[in-house]
RNA sequence: GGUCGGGUAGCUCAGCUGGAUAGAGCAACAGCCUUCUAAGCUGUGGGUCCUGGGUUCGAAUCCCAGCCUGAUCACCA
């Protein structure tokens, strides 16, 4: 039982003592008390007036004194207004530590063999183009997201859906027909990802002219486009893709090589990676049976041009189209038999989707859709939804250049890094080697943080030309905060200090963050060593950082919620992300740390 | 128009399962490098928590109405 529910319990048994009244732990409000009043929890007295029959003062002094006597837990209290804040004895935190330090893993939840699975499909990139800033927040958030659900002793499988067939690609593979010169990424020394980029925006130019063209010779807009020889071209590489047609299926399975190579690159250099890849070339047929059985069994009807059809004006919706008059199948119907060929393939306890917010309505609607053919984890998708990442001056846009590229944008972040580490004489002392290190460590720390520390359902603005901050609440100042402790336990072992794991309490520390520095066990002897306010402001200060962090992490997901009721237990959490940090050098957000910087 | 988000300091954001004087960072200003790393620390100034009602002992937080803003509502993916 953590601190706070024993503490619950504990007022829980007073109250029924004093005033002979039964409450349950909902009445009991307890928060952590507020940094400029003593004591570790707060109780708040004005929901239990009316059982106490007495003024807030009374009722919170009569409670305090009680527990101080009677209470092992807590150590002392004060009473101000209607809020009793309770300081929790040395003892409880010591062994609450010795619990914690007692378990290899410092509480971390090991994944069982038979914990429920959860399966996380992220960063699902197009292959007609480079990764841009939108899944650079998509990536880190879908890694993180399985970071944290392994940390909670949840089997994970990540993910990922490459939508590698359709309209766009066969665009970029007619322009590289056309203009390419067959252009390779050997050839040129491109990156793959990009150079099929530049044709897909080559494609497009080319087909604009083509438009302007045709609209001076007096078509409307839509006449062009639908005259425009290029795009009938494009369409009919499609037919014959769609066809196996040897010499289109060939280029186009080499093309999306040359994709696939350069995304392997940006997902390594970023951290992510994926145990199930899943492509849509094999799966974009799979549910025209589903909706075919569904149309049997009298879920969904027809329409006379044959065209399938979901109703959901039962469930406050609109009609869903599901199949083509032409029998072909539409986004909502691949994702349905994508569903289930992952059920399928894995027994799943909950899929999670992480896609923008634009996808709400479609995510919405895809869990009614499974839910009415009769698969029971329709009902249970969760749809991590986040908000686009926005630039100063609005959206990105590519028609106007505007999108952040994913590589160019850590290699700046990574330069600009190296050039301020420079400056500040950090890298004195390492080799080359080292120093670019230090430099990824440090630049890829501040984006993945700048990308994380926002509410992900939060539309979030970045701005390319201040880049991202190095100073304040950033991935660099915990990173730079490890890098001190490390320090000082480098130094501690230089002179001969032993560190143990046993706690010494007799340090001495100021009350608020007596709690805090505790929990920092490998610390104890080298913090007692130092013994100053200055030392323990620091890790209190860097411990403080992560807690908000992962709190804030916590907050929002519902599945996570359900799992975690205990989580407003502060310390409990500070030891989790002490562990996590100093052993596992902060895994849960991808955030590499270096020993120094 | 329907549905779903968002609106908190000059800027970027926390806080929202109701609690104490609404917090950080950036920017501005004033201090602090012979002890452990100044990517830091300490302090000052800065608020109509979009507006108006309601519930409550108590509302940034919950409810209602409105305003602003974004997304979405395709035989696109």
């Amino acid at each position: 039982m953590n601190i706070e529910n024993k503490l619950q319990q504990a007022i829980i048994g007073t109250i029924k003592t004093l005033y002979n009244a039964d409450v349950d732990a909902s009445q009991i409000t307890l928060q952590t008390t507020k940094k400029e009043f003593r004591g570790h929890y707060t109780l708040v007295t004005f929901p239990l007036l009316k059982i106490s029959k007495k003024n807030p003062e009374q009722t919170a002094q009569e409670i305090g004194a009680y527990l101080a006597e009677k209470s092992p837990i807590i150590a002392d209290f004060n009473v101000i207004k209607g809020f009793l804040n309770l300081s929790i004895a040395s003892a409880v935190w010591v062994n609450l530590l010795e619990d914690i330090n007692a378990q290899p893993n410092f509480g971390i939840t090991p994944v069982a063999d038979d914990a429920p699975l959860f399966m996380v499909e992220y960063s699902s990139p197009n292959t007609n183009k480079p990764l841009h800033l939108g899944h650079v927040r998509n990536n880190l958030l879908g890694h993180s997201l399985c970071e944290v659900l392994a940390a909670n002793g949840k089997r994970v499988v990540k993910t990922n859906i490459v939508n590698d067939r359709g309209i766009h690609i066969c665009k970029s593979m007619l322009a590289w027909q056309k203009w390419g010169n067959g252009e390779t990424p050997q050839s040129s020394g491109k990156k793959g990802d990009h150079l099929i980029g530049e044709y897909y925006v080559l494609f497009d130019k080319n087909y604009k002219a083509e438009l302007s063209v045709l609209q001076g010779e007096g078509m409307t807009k839509e006449q062009a486009e639908e005259k425009s020889e290029l795009m009938q071209e494009a369409r009919e590489m499609l037919r014959k893709w769609e066809a196996h047609d040897t010499e289109t299926v060939s280029l186009w399975r080499m093309m999306n090589d040359w994709v696939y190579a350069g995304f392997d690159e940006t997902y390594r250099e970023m951290g992510v990676s994926f145990d199930k890849i899943y492509y849509e070339s094999d799966t974009y047929i799979l549910g025209k049976e589903v909706a075919l059985a569904g149309l049997e069994k009298g879920v969904f009807y027809q329409k006379e041009d044959g065209s399938v059809w979901a109703d959901l004006m039962p469930y406050g919706l609109d009609h869903k189209l599901l199949l083509r008059s032409d029998g072909t199948s539409v986004y909502m119907t691949q994702d349905i038999g994508t569903a289930k060929i992952r059920f399928d393939d894995y027994p799943i306890h909950t899929m999670i989707y992480v896609v923008g917010n634009e996808q709400n309505y479609h995510f919405q609607v895809l869990s009614i859709l499974l839910d009415m053919l009769g698969f029971e984890f329709g009902k249970g998708l969760v749809h991590f939804s986040y908000g686009m990442v926005e630039l100063p001056e609005g959206k990105m846009k590519s028609r106007e250049g505007t999108v952040v590229d994913a590589d160019d944008l850590m290699k700046e972040m990574i330069e600009t890094a190296r050039e301020t580490s420079k400056e500040l004489g950090k890298l004195e002392g390492y080799t080359p080697g080292e120093a670019d290190e230090v430099a990824r460590m440090i630049g890829l720390g501040a984006l993945k943080y700048f990308m994380l520390k926002v509410d992900p359902k939060k539309n979030m603005t970045f701005n390319p030309k201040e880049s991202i901050d190095f100073n304040g609440n950033t991935g660099p100042f915990i990173q730079y905060t490890h890098a001190r402790i490390q320090s000082i336990l480098r130094k501690a072992r230089e002179q001969g200090i032993e560190i143990t794991s046993t706690l010494d309490i007799s340090v001495q520390l100021s009350e608020k963050e007596e709690g805090l520095v505790q929990m920092v066990t490998d610390f104890g002897s080298v913090v007692k060593q130092a013994g100053t306010e200055y030392n323990v402001s620091l890790i209190g200060n860097y411990v403080y950082e992560l807690v908000k962090e992962y709190n804030q992490f916590y907050h929002d997901f519902p599945i996570l919620k359900e799992e975690n009721s205990g989580l407003r237990n502060f310390r409990l959490l500070l030891s989790k992300n002490v562990a996590l940090t100093i052993k596992k050098g902060m895994k849960l957000f991808g955030i590499d740390v270096p020993e120094r910087m």
